[in-house]
DNA sequence: ACCTGAACACCGTTCAAGT
DNA sequence: ACCTGAACACCGTTCAAGT
Protein backbone atom coordinates (compact mmCIF):
# COMPACT_ATOMS: atom_id res chain seq x y z
CA UNK A 1 0.00 0.00 0.00
CA UNK A 2 2.89 2.62 -0.40
CA UNK A 3 3.77 2.81 -3.64
CA UNK A 4 1.27 6.33 -3.85
CA UNK A 5 1.37 8.20 -7.13
CA UNK A 6 1.08 7.09 -10.49
CA UNK A 7 3.80 4.32 -10.62
CA UNK A 8 1.87 2.79 -13.01
CA UNK A 9 2.19 5.11 -15.50
CA UNK A 10 5.27 6.26 -14.74
CA UNK A 11 6.77 5.15 -18.40
CA UNK A 12 4.13 5.58 -20.53
CA UNK A 13 4.34 2.97 -23.22
CA UNK A 14 4.42 4.06 -26.61
CA UNK A 15 1.17 5.36 -28.25
CA UNK A 16 0.20 2.03 -28.79
CA UNK A 17 -2.83 1.81 -31.57
CA UNK A 18 -6.23 0.30 -29.65
CA UNK A 19 -7.64 -2.83 -31.72
CA UNK A 20 -10.13 -2.75 -33.87
CA UNK A 21 -13.69 -3.94 -32.42
CA UNK A 22 -17.51 -3.96 -33.59
CA UNK A 23 -17.68 -0.91 -31.35
CA UNK A 24 -14.86 1.26 -32.54
CA UNK A 25 -15.98 0.21 -36.18
CA UNK A 26 -19.93 1.54 -35.21
CA UNK A 27 -18.53 4.89 -33.26
CA UNK A 28 -16.03 5.54 -36.19
CA UNK A 29 -19.05 5.28 -39.00
CA UNK A 30 -21.41 7.18 -36.70
CA UNK A 31 -18.49 10.05 -36.64
CA UNK A 32 -18.44 10.09 -40.23
CA UNK A 33 -22.15 10.33 -40.82
CA UNK A 34 -22.50 12.72 -38.59
CA UNK A 35 -19.90 14.77 -39.33
CA UNK A 36 -19.16 14.34 -42.92
CA UNK A 37 -23.18 13.04 -44.17
CA UNK A 38 -23.78 9.64 -45.49
CA UNK A 39 -22.23 10.22 -48.38
CA UNK A 40 -18.63 10.39 -47.01
CA UNK A 41 -18.95 6.67 -45.44
CA UNK A 42 -17.24 4.75 -47.50
CA UNK A 43 -14.50 1.78 -46.21
CA UNK A 44 -11.74 3.78 -47.25
CA UNK A 45 -12.48 6.76 -44.57
CA UNK A 46 -13.54 4.59 -42.29
CA UNK A 47 -10.19 2.94 -42.59
CA UNK A 48 -8.35 5.88 -42.66
CA UNK A 49 -10.33 7.21 -39.66
CA UNK A 50 -9.40 3.83 -37.66
CA UNK A 51 -5.77 3.89 -38.82
CA UNK A 52 -6.26 0.68 -40.85
CA UNK A 53 -6.59 -1.31 -43.55
CA UNK A 54 -9.74 -1.25 -45.45
CA UNK A 55 -9.98 -4.98 -45.13
CA UNK A 56 -9.96 -4.91 -41.82
CA UNK A 57 -13.12 -3.37 -40.84
CA UNK A 58 -14.76 -7.01 -42.77
CA UNK A 59 -13.13 -8.77 -39.91
CA UNK A 60 -15.63 -6.98 -37.23
CA UNK A 61 -18.57 -6.24 -39.72
CA UNK A 62 -19.77 -8.15 -42.42
CA UNK A 63 -20.76 -5.81 -44.85
CA UNK A 64 -21.88 -2.32 -44.77
CA UNK A 65 -25.95 -2.86 -45.06
CA UNK A 66 -24.79 -4.31 -41.62
CA UNK A 67 -22.61 -1.63 -40.95
CA UNK A 68 -25.44 0.80 -41.50
CA UNK A 69 -28.23 -1.72 -39.71
CA UNK A 70 -25.87 -1.84 -36.63
CA UNK A 71 -25.13 2.55 -36.77
CA UNK A 72 -28.83 2.89 -36.78
CA UNK A 73 -29.44 0.37 -34.14
CA UNK A 74 -27.04 2.11 -31.60
CA UNK A 75 -28.49 5.37 -31.91
CA UNK A 76 -31.91 4.22 -32.31
CA UNK A 77 -32.34 1.29 -29.62
CA UNK A 78 -31.15 3.34 -26.58
CA UNK A 79 -33.85 6.00 -27.30
CA UNK A 80 -36.63 3.46 -27.92
CA UNK A 81 -36.07 1.30 -25.05
CA UNK A 82 -36.16 4.73 -22.65
CA UNK A 83 -39.27 5.80 -24.31
CA UNK A 84 -42.93 4.93 -23.85
CA UNK A 85 -43.34 7.39 -19.97
CA UNK A 86 -46.65 8.88 -19.46
CA UNK A 87 -49.60 8.67 -17.31
CA UNK A 88 -52.10 8.33 -19.97
CA UNK A 89 -51.75 5.35 -22.63
CA UNK A 90 -51.86 7.95 -25.47
CA UNK A 91 -49.39 10.18 -23.94
CA UNK A 92 -46.82 7.09 -23.78
CA UNK A 93 -47.35 6.58 -27.60
CA UNK A 94 -46.13 10.36 -28.09
CA UNK A 95 -43.42 9.78 -26.24
CA UNK A 96 -42.19 6.97 -28.12
CA UNK A 97 -42.70 8.41 -31.38
CA UNK A 98 -41.26 11.01 -30.48
CA UNK A 99 -38.09 9.63 -29.26
CA UNK A 100 -37.77 8.46 -32.85
CA UNK A 101 -38.17 12.01 -33.84
CA UNK A 102 -35.24 13.60 -32.19
CA UNK A 103 -32.93 11.03 -32.88
CA UNK A 104 -33.82 11.63 -36.93
CA UNK A 105 -33.46 15.59 -36.11
CA UNK A 106 -29.88 14.57 -34.83
CA UNK A 107 -28.74 11.87 -37.39
CA UNK A 108 -30.60 12.65 -40.16
CA UNK A 109 -29.08 9.70 -41.71
CA UNK A 110 -31.01 7.35 -39.57
CA UNK A 111 -34.06 8.28 -41.57
CA UNK A 112 -32.51 7.22 -44.50
CA UNK A 113 -32.04 4.32 -43.08
CA UNK A 114 -35.41 3.65 -41.80
CA UNK A 115 -36.89 4.59 -45.12
CA UNK A 116 -34.58 1.82 -47.16
CA UNK A 117 -34.52 -0.77 -44.27
CA UNK A 118 -37.93 -0.53 -42.48
CA UNK A 119 -37.52 -3.08 -39.99
CA UNK A 120 -34.42 -2.99 -37.25
CA UNK A 121 -34.32 -4.50 -34.25
CA UNK A 122 -35.18 -1.37 -32.50
CA UNK A 123 -38.27 -0.67 -34.48
CA UNK A 124 -39.74 -4.11 -33.39
CA UNK A 125 -39.34 -2.95 -29.91
CA UNK A 126 -41.22 0.34 -31.01
CA UNK A 127 -44.09 -1.80 -32.10
CA UNK A 128 -44.45 -3.54 -29.13
CA UNK A 129 -44.59 -0.42 -27.24
CA UNK A 130 -46.90 1.35 -29.24
CA UNK A 131 -48.68 -1.89 -29.50
CA UNK A 132 -49.35 -1.78 -25.68
CA UNK A 133 -50.55 1.94 -25.84
CA UNK A 134 -53.34 1.40 -28.40
CA UNK A 135 -54.54 -1.69 -26.25
CA UNK A 136 -54.13 0.28 -22.99
CA UNK A 137 -55.97 3.15 -24.63
CA UNK A 138 -58.88 0.57 -25.53
CA UNK A 139 -58.55 -0.14 -29.50
CA UNK A 140 -59.94 -3.50 -29.91
CA UNK A 141 -57.52 -6.41 -30.54
CA UNK A 142 -58.94 -6.95 -34.22
CA UNK A 143 -58.14 -3.46 -35.09
CA UNK A 144 -54.24 -3.07 -32.84
CA UNK A 145 -52.25 -3.96 -36.08
CA UNK A 146 -54.10 -1.11 -38.13
CA UNK A 147 -53.16 1.32 -36.17
CA UNK A 148 -49.55 0.38 -34.89
CA UNK A 149 -48.48 -0.17 -38.65
CA UNK A 150 -50.81 3.07 -39.36
CA UNK A 151 -48.12 4.73 -36.63
CA UNK A 152 -44.95 2.87 -37.70
CA UNK A 153 -45.63 3.79 -41.41
CA UNK A 154 -46.95 7.76 -40.55
CA UNK A 155 -42.91 7.62 -38.26
CA UNK A 156 -41.46 6.01 -41.57
CA UNK A 157 -42.48 9.02 -43.86
CA UNK A 158 -41.80 11.26 -41.62
CA UNK A 159 -37.88 9.77 -41.87
CA UNK A 160 -37.84 9.56 -45.28
CA UNK A 161 -38.92 13.56 -45.71
CA UNK A 162 -35.99 14.89 -43.02
CA UNK A 163 -33.57 12.71 -44.29
CA UNK A 164 -34.22 14.18 -47.74
CA UNK A 165 -34.43 17.78 -46.64
CA UNK A 166 -31.41 16.88 -44.40
CA UNK A 167 -29.52 16.09 -48.19
CA UNK A 168 -30.59 18.65 -49.76
CA UNK A 169 -29.65 21.45 -47.09
CA UNK A 170 -26.85 19.62 -46.79
CA UNK A 171 -25.58 21.06 -50.17
CA UNK A 172 -27.66 24.56 -50.68
CA UNK A 173 -27.90 25.91 -47.27
CA UNK A 174 -30.42 28.05 -48.32
CA UNK A 175 -33.78 26.49 -47.15
CA UNK A 176 -36.26 29.11 -48.16
CA UNK A 177 -35.03 29.80 -51.48
CA UNK A 178 -34.87 25.90 -52.13
CA UNK A 179 -38.22 25.62 -50.55
CA UNK A 180 -39.55 28.92 -53.41
CA UNK A 181 -37.29 27.27 -56.62
CA UNK A 182 -38.93 24.04 -56.10
CA UNK A 183 -42.55 25.22 -55.82
CA UNK A 184 -42.20 27.20 -58.34
CA UNK A 185 -40.93 24.20 -60.51
CA UNK A 186 -43.58 22.26 -59.34
CA UNK A 187 -45.95 24.80 -60.36
CA UNK A 188 -44.94 26.07 -63.48
CA UNK A 189 -46.44 29.42 -63.72
CA UNK A 190 -49.76 28.13 -62.94
CA UNK A 191 -49.95 29.19 -59.63
CA UNK A 192 -53.62 29.48 -59.61
CA UNK A 193 -53.95 25.77 -60.48
CA UNK A 194 -52.44 24.82 -57.08
CA UNK A 195 -53.62 27.25 -54.81
CA UNK A 196 -52.76 24.25 -51.58
CA UNK A 197 -49.01 23.70 -52.79
CA UNK A 198 -48.76 27.21 -52.10
CA UNK A 199 -50.22 27.32 -48.74
CA UNK A 200 -48.00 24.13 -47.87
CA UNK A 201 -44.93 26.06 -49.27
CA UNK A 202 -45.65 29.28 -46.78
CA UNK A 203 -46.32 26.64 -43.77
CA UNK A 204 -43.14 24.82 -44.75
CA UNK A 205 -41.40 28.05 -44.37
CA UNK A 206 -43.03 28.91 -41.07
CA UNK A 207 -43.96 25.80 -38.90
CA UNK A 208 -42.38 24.37 -35.96
CA UNK A 209 -40.86 20.69 -37.49
CA UNK A 210 -41.68 19.19 -34.17
CA UNK A 211 -45.05 20.94 -33.73
CA UNK A 212 -46.01 19.54 -37.22
CA UNK A 213 -45.21 16.42 -36.28
CA UNK A 214 -47.33 16.07 -33.45
CA UNK A 215 -50.15 17.40 -35.13
CA UNK A 216 -50.20 14.35 -37.50
CA UNK A 217 -49.29 11.86 -35.05
CA UNK A 218 -52.81 13.38 -32.95
CA UNK A 219 -55.04 12.53 -36.12
CA UNK A 220 -53.80 8.87 -35.58
CA UNK A 221 -54.32 9.22 -32.00
CA UNK A 222 -57.74 10.51 -32.43
CA UNK A 223 -58.60 8.01 -35.33
CA UNK A 224 -57.93 5.07 -32.94
CA UNK A 225 -59.80 6.80 -30.00
CA UNK A 226 -62.71 6.79 -32.30
CA UNK A 227 -62.31 3.19 -32.61
CA UNK A 228 -62.55 2.25 -29.11
CA UNK A 229 -65.27 -0.19 -27.51
CA UNK B 1 -45.34 -28.46 -94.55
CA UNK B 2 -42.93 -26.71 -96.79
CA UNK B 3 -45.38 -23.90 -97.71
CA UNK B 4 -47.08 -22.34 -95.47
CA UNK B 5 -47.31 -18.34 -96.99
CA UNK B 6 -46.02 -15.95 -94.90
CA UNK B 7 -45.66 -14.19 -97.88
CA UNK B 8 -46.03 -10.79 -95.73
CA UNK B 9 -42.71 -11.44 -94.37
CA UNK B 10 -41.22 -10.94 -98.00
CA UNK B 11 -38.38 -8.36 -98.68
CA UNK B 12 -38.43 -7.26 -94.61
CA UNK B 13 -37.05 -3.53 -94.79
CA UNK B 14 -33.43 -3.74 -93.47
CA UNK B 15 -33.77 -3.45 -89.71
CA UNK B 16 -33.20 0.10 -88.86
CA UNK B 17 -32.91 1.28 -85.09
CA UNK B 18 -35.09 3.67 -84.00
CA UNK B 19 -33.54 7.15 -82.67
CA UNK B 20 -32.75 7.50 -79.11
CA UNK B 21 -35.24 9.63 -77.30
CA UNK B 22 -35.75 10.93 -73.73
CA UNK B 23 -39.15 8.75 -73.78
CA UNK B 24 -37.47 5.51 -75.40
CA UNK B 25 -34.57 5.80 -72.41
CA UNK B 26 -37.19 5.99 -69.68
CA UNK B 27 -39.17 3.59 -71.58
CA UNK B 28 -36.35 1.17 -71.39
CA UNK B 29 -35.56 2.26 -67.78
CA UNK B 30 -38.96 1.42 -66.38
CA UNK B 31 -38.73 -1.66 -68.27
CA UNK B 32 -35.46 -2.58 -66.70
CA UNK B 33 -37.02 -2.02 -63.40
CA UNK B 34 -40.10 -3.76 -63.58
CA UNK B 35 -38.32 -6.92 -65.16
CA UNK B 36 -35.23 -7.62 -63.52
CA UNK B 37 -35.03 -5.12 -60.37
CA UNK B 38 -33.61 -2.01 -58.88
CA UNK B 39 -30.15 -2.71 -59.25
CA UNK B 40 -30.39 -4.09 -62.73
CA UNK B 41 -30.69 -0.94 -64.07
CA UNK B 42 -27.32 0.11 -65.01
CA UNK B 43 -26.27 2.84 -67.82
CA UNK B 44 -24.90 -0.48 -69.52
CA UNK B 45 -27.69 -2.69 -68.95
CA UNK B 46 -29.44 0.46 -70.61
CA UNK B 47 -26.95 0.78 -73.22
CA UNK B 48 -27.34 -2.65 -74.57
CA UNK B 49 -30.89 -2.97 -74.12
CA UNK B 50 -31.37 0.42 -76.47
CA UNK B 51 -28.27 -0.92 -78.52
CA UNK B 52 -26.47 2.02 -77.96
CA UNK B 53 -22.88 2.68 -76.06
CA UNK B 54 -23.80 4.34 -72.50
CA UNK B 55 -22.41 7.52 -73.43
CA UNK B 56 -25.74 8.28 -75.47
CA UNK B 57 -27.25 8.20 -72.47
CA UNK B 58 -26.25 11.27 -70.83
CA UNK B 59 -27.50 13.08 -74.41
CA UNK B 60 -30.81 12.82 -73.27
CA UNK B 61 -30.71 12.58 -69.76
CA UNK B 62 -28.90 14.43 -66.95
CA UNK B 63 -27.88 11.42 -64.84
CA UNK B 64 -28.87 8.64 -63.03
CA UNK B 65 -31.25 10.72 -60.70
CA UNK B 66 -32.71 12.63 -63.34
CA UNK B 67 -33.64 9.19 -65.01
CA UNK B 68 -34.78 7.25 -62.26
CA UNK B 69 -36.88 10.52 -60.83
CA UNK B 70 -38.80 10.44 -64.98
CA UNK B 71 -38.94 6.58 -64.64
CA UNK B 72 -41.07 7.50 -61.18
CA UNK B 73 -42.68 10.55 -62.66
CA UNK B 74 -43.93 8.59 -65.70
CA UNK B 75 -45.88 6.25 -63.56
CA UNK B 76 -46.91 8.07 -61.12
CA UNK B 77 -48.43 11.20 -62.75
CA UNK B 78 -50.89 9.47 -65.06
CA UNK B 79 -52.02 7.41 -61.81
CA UNK B 80 -52.56 10.62 -59.22
CA UNK B 81 -54.02 12.57 -62.16
CA UNK B 82 -57.05 10.41 -62.98
CA UNK B 83 -57.66 9.79 -59.52
CA UNK B 84 -59.80 11.83 -57.21
CA UNK B 85 -63.23 11.04 -57.98
CA UNK B 86 -65.84 9.98 -55.32
CA UNK B 87 -69.11 11.50 -54.99
CA UNK B 88 -67.76 12.53 -50.30
CA UNK B 89 -64.64 14.33 -50.22
CA UNK B 90 -63.37 11.41 -47.94
CA UNK B 91 -63.86 9.00 -50.95
CA UNK B 92 -61.97 10.92 -53.51
CA UNK B 93 -59.33 11.61 -50.57
CA UNK B 94 -59.04 7.74 -50.88
CA UNK B 95 -59.35 7.10 -54.26
CA UNK B 96 -56.11 9.11 -54.54
CA UNK B 97 -54.30 7.16 -51.90
CA UNK B 98 -55.54 4.14 -53.69
CA UNK B 99 -54.27 5.46 -57.10
CA UNK B 100 -50.72 5.71 -55.84
CA UNK B 101 -51.27 2.27 -53.76
CA UNK B 102 -51.77 0.41 -57.00
CA UNK B 103 -49.00 1.83 -58.64
CA UNK B 104 -46.45 0.97 -55.89
CA UNK B 105 -47.80 -2.70 -56.07
CA UNK B 106 -47.22 -2.81 -59.65
CA UNK B 107 -43.99 -1.02 -59.51
CA UNK B 108 -42.04 -1.76 -56.01
CA UNK B 109 -39.15 0.42 -57.28
CA UNK B 110 -41.52 3.46 -57.53
CA UNK B 111 -41.44 2.61 -53.41
CA UNK B 112 -37.88 3.16 -53.55
CA UNK B 113 -37.76 6.00 -55.16
CA UNK B 114 -40.33 7.80 -53.48
CA UNK B 115 -39.00 7.59 -49.62
CA UNK B 116 -35.70 8.79 -51.12
CA UNK B 117 -37.04 11.47 -52.74
CA UNK B 118 -40.60 12.17 -52.08
CA UNK B 119 -41.10 15.70 -53.22
CA UNK B 120 -41.54 14.68 -57.14
CA UNK B 121 -44.01 16.74 -59.20
CA UNK B 122 -46.58 14.41 -59.21
CA UNK B 123 -46.37 14.52 -55.16
CA UNK B 124 -46.96 17.99 -55.52
CA UNK B 125 -50.70 16.98 -57.40
CA UNK B 126 -51.12 14.64 -55.18
CA UNK B 127 -50.91 17.07 -52.32
CA UNK B 128 -52.98 19.44 -54.05
CA UNK B 129 -55.90 16.98 -54.69
CA UNK B 130 -56.23 15.33 -50.89
CA UNK B 131 -56.33 19.00 -49.52
CA UNK B 132 -58.88 19.64 -51.65
CA UNK B 133 -60.30 16.61 -50.27
CA UNK B 134 -59.69 17.78 -46.81
CA UNK B 135 -60.87 21.48 -47.67
CA UNK B 136 -64.42 20.01 -48.59
CA UNK B 137 -64.78 17.32 -45.86
CA UNK B 138 -64.57 20.70 -43.41
CA UNK B 139 -61.12 20.48 -41.87
CA UNK B 140 -60.27 24.17 -40.70
CA UNK B 141 -57.65 26.01 -42.74
CA UNK B 142 -55.74 25.90 -40.21
CA UNK B 143 -55.16 22.71 -39.86
CA UNK B 144 -55.26 21.89 -44.01
CA UNK B 145 -51.59 21.60 -43.97
CA UNK B 146 -51.04 19.12 -41.25
CA UNK B 147 -53.87 16.76 -42.29
CA UNK B 148 -52.16 16.86 -45.95
CA UNK B 149 -48.70 16.30 -44.49
CA UNK B 150 -49.74 13.50 -41.98
CA UNK B 151 -51.29 11.53 -45.09
CA UNK B 152 -48.69 12.13 -47.22
CA UNK B 153 -46.33 10.52 -44.54
CA UNK B 154 -48.58 7.89 -44.38
CA UNK B 155 -48.31 7.21 -47.94
CA UNK B 156 -44.55 7.61 -48.06
CA UNK B 157 -44.28 5.08 -45.01
CA UNK B 158 -45.50 2.57 -47.01
CA UNK B 159 -43.94 3.04 -50.09
CA UNK B 160 -41.03 2.40 -47.93
CA UNK B 161 -42.08 -0.60 -46.36
CA UNK B 162 -43.82 -2.02 -49.62
CA UNK B 163 -40.61 -1.70 -51.30
CA UNK B 164 -37.54 -3.22 -48.64
CA UNK B 165 -40.62 -6.39 -48.70
CA UNK B 166 -40.78 -6.63 -52.45
CA UNK B 167 -36.75 -5.95 -52.59
CA UNK B 168 -36.18 -9.06 -49.75
CA UNK B 169 -39.41 -11.05 -51.62
CA UNK B 170 -36.95 -10.90 -55.05
CA UNK B 171 -34.32 -12.84 -53.55
CA UNK B 172 -35.86 -15.54 -50.88
CA UNK B 173 -38.86 -16.28 -52.33
CA UNK B 174 -40.29 -18.16 -49.20
CA UNK B 175 -42.48 -14.63 -47.51
CA UNK B 176 -43.67 -16.29 -44.86
CA UNK B 177 -40.90 -18.08 -43.89
CA UNK B 178 -38.61 -14.91 -44.17
CA UNK B 179 -40.96 -13.75 -41.68
CA UNK B 180 -40.77 -16.20 -39.05
CA UNK B 181 -37.50 -16.29 -39.15
CA UNK B 182 -37.26 -12.04 -39.22
CA UNK B 183 -39.92 -12.17 -35.97
CA UNK B 184 -37.61 -15.14 -34.10
CA UNK B 185 -34.34 -12.81 -34.89
CA UNK B 186 -36.38 -9.53 -33.38
CA UNK B 187 -37.51 -11.50 -30.40
CA UNK B 188 -34.74 -13.67 -29.62
CA UNK B 189 -36.26 -16.44 -27.80
CA UNK B 190 -37.77 -14.47 -25.88
CA UNK B 191 -41.45 -14.37 -27.31
CA UNK B 192 -42.97 -13.62 -23.87
CA UNK B 193 -41.89 -9.98 -23.69
CA UNK B 194 -43.26 -9.11 -27.27
CA UNK B 195 -46.59 -10.65 -27.52
CA UNK B 196 -47.68 -7.72 -29.75
CA UNK B 197 -44.93 -8.41 -32.56
CA UNK B 198 -46.44 -11.62 -32.65
CA UNK B 199 -49.79 -10.83 -33.55
CA UNK B 200 -47.81 -8.42 -35.78
CA UNK B 201 -46.11 -11.54 -37.36
CA UNK B 202 -49.63 -13.25 -37.45
CA UNK B 203 -51.32 -10.51 -39.24
CA UNK B 204 -48.61 -9.81 -41.39
CA UNK B 205 -49.11 -13.63 -42.37
CA UNK B 206 -52.98 -13.66 -43.13
CA UNK B 207 -53.78 -9.92 -43.41
CA UNK B 208 -54.50 -8.58 -46.95
CA UNK B 209 -52.57 -5.51 -47.74
CA UNK B 210 -54.90 -3.60 -49.39
CA UNK B 211 -57.74 -3.31 -46.49
CA UNK B 212 -54.85 -3.18 -44.20
CA UNK B 213 -53.59 -0.05 -46.17
CA UNK B 214 -57.09 1.34 -46.18
CA UNK B 215 -57.74 1.14 -42.76
CA UNK B 216 -54.99 3.19 -41.51
CA UNK B 217 -55.94 5.68 -44.40
CA UNK B 218 -59.22 5.52 -42.15
CA UNK B 219 -57.60 6.74 -39.00
CA UNK B 220 -56.62 10.37 -40.55
CA UNK B 221 -59.82 11.08 -41.82
CA UNK B 222 -61.57 9.75 -38.85
CA UNK B 223 -58.74 12.06 -37.07
CA UNK B 224 -59.25 14.79 -39.34
CA UNK B 225 -63.24 14.59 -39.24
CA UNK B 226 -62.40 15.22 -35.69
CA UNK B 227 -61.19 18.76 -36.33
CA UNK B 228 -64.23 19.92 -37.85
CA UNK B 229 -65.30 22.92 -36.88
C1' DA C 1 -6.88 -14.50 -34.38
C1' DC C 2 -6.37 -10.42 -36.52
C1' DC C 3 -4.54 -7.07 -39.80
C1' DT C 4 -2.54 -5.25 -44.43
C1' DG C 5 -3.16 -3.39 -48.87
C1' DA C 6 -3.08 -4.58 -53.55
C1' DA C 7 -6.30 -6.47 -56.76
C1' DC C 8 -10.93 -7.39 -58.66
C1' DA C 9 -15.33 -6.46 -60.41
C1' DC C 10 -18.17 -3.45 -60.75
C1' DC C 11 -20.31 1.50 -60.84
C1' DG C 12 -21.66 6.56 -62.80
C1' DT C 13 -19.80 9.89 -65.62
C1' DT C 14 -16.76 12.23 -69.03
C1' DC C 15 -14.85 13.24 -73.38
C1' DA C 16 -12.11 13.03 -77.61
C1' DA C 17 -13.39 11.27 -81.65
C1' DG C 18 -16.51 10.02 -85.04
C1' DT C 19 -21.15 10.67 -88.25
C1' DA D 1 -26.96 17.41 -83.38
C1' DC D 2 -26.22 13.09 -81.90
C1' DC D 3 -23.67 8.86 -81.01
C1' DT D 4 -19.48 5.76 -79.75
C1' DG D 5 -16.75 3.48 -76.45
C1' DA D 6 -12.53 3.78 -74.11
C1' DA D 7 -10.95 6.01 -70.00
C1' DC D 8 -11.41 7.98 -65.33
C1' DA D 9 -12.45 8.18 -60.61
C1' DC D 10 -14.51 6.16 -57.65
C1' DC D 11 -17.01 2.19 -55.02
C1' DG D 12 -17.64 -2.50 -51.99
C1' DT D 13 -15.45 -6.66 -51.36
C1' DT D 14 -11.88 -10.35 -51.54
C1' DC D 15 -7.71 -12.60 -50.48
C1' DA D 16 -2.85 -13.96 -50.39
C1' DA D 17 0.34 -12.62 -47.39
C1' DG D 18 1.90 -11.03 -43.18
C1' DT D 19 2.03 -10.73 -37.51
Amino acid sequence: MSRMGMSSNDHQPKQQKPSLSRERVVAAAIAILDGEGENALTFRALAKSLSTGSGAIYWHVADKRTLLAAATEHVLSEAIAQSGRGTHPADAVRDVALGVFDVIEAHPWVGTELAREPWQPAMTTLFEKISAGFDAMGVPRSALFYCGSALVQYLLGFAAQAAAAARHDFQSQDRTEVLTTLVARWTQGEPADYPYVHLLADELRSHDEREAFLAGLDLILAGARNLQG
